[in-house]
DNA sequence: CGTGTTTGACCGGCGC
DNA sequence: GCGCCGGTCAAACACG
């Protein structure tokens, strides 16, 4: 079986080629037809994480000091960061691989607390993803309540700022294996039976320090086979790979680090 | 002993 | 107001 392959435009005068892995431990491979630049590849994981959530600011800071060219290159590809996650998206979504498929949020904006909740595992990719781009401000967030003493004002207010949304997307896999190597480490933090399904749900943060990125993972109650994984929130770093490396000159790190920016 | 997982309790939002 | 339910906490436990 060949893997599928897809050329999208990212900004005049680049091209990319992708090629979408046929099985879930495989990786996407970037080749940057209008530069010398040698091929990437990266777990299609990592690609999304980074690709989607990265803003010109983390990853173009460090690229733009880096001697690497990839990081430049990167950095000049997430100056356009919407354009980058369309042609990830457009990839993932108009591959006819069966193993993979993915739903995302691509608006950011207050976290709703209504669809948040509810359990994807029943729910189709098309309601999915409506679910997910559908979030609005709750109005009952920003309210504070009148008899309150001003600590607990404060507190309220504090949780009602914490109730900003992070970006969140979902992604569907087949696969035997509950938890993907993403890249990063993750530490399970709970456990839920949801409602109608047979399977749990498994609750993991980010174990980096000051990270607040968290996932989901379950399977879906029609197909067992399928992995549901949803993210939430951006990753303020690497993937945990590269802390062993921290001793090294930017430069190096940077170029260690390429394969998951890009 | 440090780190990660398990699991029952708890909390808060939502619908009725 | 109450009950349901998803999400989180944290103590106990497992493991290297």
């Amino acid at each position: 079986m060949l893997p599928s392959t897809a050329e999208i435009s990212l900004r005049e005068g680049l091209v990319e080629s992708h090629e979408v892995p046929m099985d879930q431990t495989s990786h996407i491979r970037f080749s940057f037809q209008s530069s010398s630049l040698p091929p990437l590849t990266c777990h299609p994981l990592g690609i999304i994480q980074n690709t989607l959530f990265a803003s010109s600011t983390d990853v173009g800071a460090e690229a733009s000091s880096s001697s690497s060219p990839h990081l430049k290159e990167a950095a000049l590809l997430s100056s356009v960061p919407l354009r980058a996650f369309e042609a990830a998206s457009t990839l993932l979504r108009s591959t006819t691989n069966p193993c993979w498929s993915w739903s995302e949020e691509t608006t950011r904006g207050p976290r709703a607390t209504v669809d948040t909740q509810k359990n994807i595992g029943s729910m189709s990719d098309k309601s999915i993803h409506e679910n997910l781009s559908n979030y609005t401000v709750n109005p009952k967030i920003n309210r504070v309540g009148n008899n309150l003493s001003v600590g607990a004002m404060r507190m309220k207010k504090v949780k009602a700022r914490r109730k900003v949304r992070e970006p969140r997307f979902c992604f569907k896999t087949m696969s035997e294996v509950d938890v993907l190597d993403d890249g990063y480490k993750w530490r399970k933090y709970g456990q839920k039976v949801v409602k109608n399904t047979q399977h749990p749900r498994s609750y993991y943060r980010c174990t980096q320090d000051n990270c607040r990125v968290k996932k989901r993972v379950e399977r879906l109650a029609e197909d067992p086979r399928m992995v549901i994984t949803t993210y939430e929130g951006r990753h303020a770093h690497s993937p945990s790979h590269d802390e062993d490396d921290q001793s090294q000159p930017l430069s190096m790190r940077s170029q260690l680090s390429t394969s998951f920016f890009w």
